[in-house]
DNA sequence: ATGTCTCACTGTACCGGTATAGACGCGCTG
DNA sequence: CAGCGCGTCTATACCGGTACAGTGAGACAT
């Protein structure tokens, strides 16, 4: 068994043996094809060439199958695994698609000048997971033709997406905090690359999900005959500075309705240096529903969304349009639930 | 341009134009091969075809290159994605890859009957992160000869590793409360899929990152000639009924030496559920030093690890061995660092 | 004995690209 | 004007498998 020998391949073992490359292969991939004796010799002479089986690229060029489904963000890694409902998706996703013998291959939307991932690397499909419209990744991702599901996005025409009920759940967030009593809110946004500052509605939101968030909140707002300054901090980075701007509203908010569980316990944060006691002299509403909500101290009322289940729709979704069936794109919207933790009171006039 | 054609390839474009299937290729992959004008209607016509460039997998086979790396866990992702110092590793990682034109496959070692990722899925190299090393996965990898790196893993002969000071970092951290006179320590370790309850060291520790932090902690006590009991938490769930067993203890311990910043995070939930104030009944200290340790109320002494560094190192090993340049193996260890934030204090009888 | 089946294996033609070594025409030099 | 180098394009031979249509031998029914 020396080293000099080249790649072992099929060819390597069938010669060997004496076979046919084509009997090899079928006793590693087709084993009702060939004799029990035959395929064990096969494989005994294959374990001791150190073969560990068919080529991977090569199969999936005869097979016409990569075996492998990208997901896209158009984030940078490092902020999306930052995020608990990313993470999480991700892990269901994968989860999922784990049985249908399919791996999964993370797609960043940087482009290194002669390498771009949603155009280079082999992919049965794709999800396009919370992407800027602008990302050029996804057009390539459309002139392949792979099949596509576009999750927290705005669905394209033609295209599976999987949403949650973003509006709704605004809506019952800021309901929540309505009918506990309070007429002054704030709301706490955040946008790709926004500097810290109020923002005026009607209001130019930069992607589907803050959009939907943002109406829902003014839903109910408005609803009740109230209006609300709306403070925007940069999706990335501490949201202290824009939070600082709440303190010198006149009169001072004392409720805020959040964009995610992670700005809501930078508002506790805030609020608590700056001296308030959240909730007696300040309600503070996340969204997401994550495991930061339910052990922050105290704990966050928020919005759950059930980051599993938007995995499995996207998997089962994936699944279908790759045995081919041929439907119409579907859409499907989950529902989300409030959940009332310690963070939000009635407000401290009331009390 | 009708959609009855079949798929379209290099070959499709070729004929098109009256050009040899060659050209084609050069057109999109060796732009200097060809005159810029024939370049240009060549691109042109592959545009009106609607060709989106050479197929990955075919030129993944050509080339001997399949343009993405593994990343195996043990874990299913669904866990190894609620880990912050997990997420934010393959974060690292996938951001240091991107630049040399490699996308992330994530690898399970959840083997579906037929579909084994670690064998099945075209990669380039791999990383194994924190495997047990029982996992078939493993095997695999190393059998189809492939680059690998172990990080957090016990490192094997004959391959690279990646691994930070997890004794030092143990031993600072029981260090630390030792030297606030602290005499009554206990240890919260986990393990995999392990019953919550006591564990008697010398202990035989699953993994060797346990097994290095707790020879760190018990450097430090027996050093001080002190001793400590050892509870362990299954390592996914609650570990809350581990550490109920503390409070039974006599003495009851004044200091928790704990696994993760999860695990110290979950230790002050469940002192101040029993009534103790943290850090003035009790002193508890992490490990890691994630978000969740700044951020937690109060703020968590820990054991900072750099994640971003461990994901830097493993790229930089990793490109170091696809280039070829055979060098023996590699091993960095990468140093750690005391936080001290407010979950520590002097013991109670001292106060 | 003949026809028909099934089983086990083989031959050939792809899958869709890329590397490499030529072929050809052209302007330049000596 | 032969000789040379260069810029362009082409021909051929892989890359390492798989699908599918055989082929031949033995089992079995007629």
């Amino acid at each position: 068994m020396m080293e000099a020998m080249g790649r072992v391949t099929l060819q390597t073992i069938a010669d060997e043996v004496g076979v046919s490359r084509m009997t090899v292969s079928n006793a590693f991939s087709r084993p009702d094809q060939l004799s029990a004796d035959l395929r064990a010799t096969i494989l005994a002479k294959a374990a001791e060439l150190g073969y560990a089986g068919p080529d991977p690229t090569a199969r999936s060029l005869a097979r016409g199958r990569a075996g492998s489904v990208g997901i896209l963000f158009t984030d940078t890694f490092s902020y999306a695994f930052e995020d608990e409902v990313a993470a999480g998706f991700v892990g269901a996703i994968a989860a999922e698609l784990a049985p249908t013998g399919s791996a999964i291959t993370l797609l960043t939307s940087d482009t290194t000048a002669d390498f771009v991932p949603a155009r280079d690397v082999a992919l049965d499909a794709a999800v396009l997971y919370a992407c800027n419209d602008d990302s050029g990744a996804i057009d390539w991702l459309v002139r392949r033709r792979l099949p596509l599901v576009f999750v927290d996005h705005r669905p394209r025409p033609g295209y599976d997406s999987v949403n949650i009920d973003d509006r709704e759940g605004a809506r019952l967030a800021a309901d929540h905090v309505i009918g506990l009593g309070h007429e002054h809110l704030a709301v706490l946004t955040t946008a790709h690359g926004a500097e810290a500052g109020f923002v005026s509605a009607p209001f130019a939101a930069t992607h589907v999900v803050s959009e939907q968030r943002l109406l829902g909140w003014f839903d109910a707002i408005h609803g009740a005959g109230l209006d609300a300054p709306v403070v925007q901090a940069p999706k990335h980075g501490d949201p202290a500075d824009a939070i600082a701007l709440l303190w010198e509203l006149d009169p001072r908010p004392t409720a805020i309705v959040c964009f995610s569980d992670v700005a809501a316990a930078a508002a506790i944060r805030a609020a608590t240096e700056y001296g308030l006691v959240v909730p007696d002299d300040l309600s503070v509403v996340g969204f997401d529903g994550t495991q930061l909500a339910a052990w922050s101290q105290p704990s966050i009322t928020t919005i759950r969304q059930d980051v599993a289940a938007k995995g499995r729709a996207a998997a089962t979704l994936l699944g279908e349009r790759m045995t081919g069936s041929t439907k119409r794109a579907r859409r499907i919207v989950l529902p989300v639930e409030l959940v009332v933790g310690d963070s939000t009171a009635p407000p401290p006039t009331q009390r």
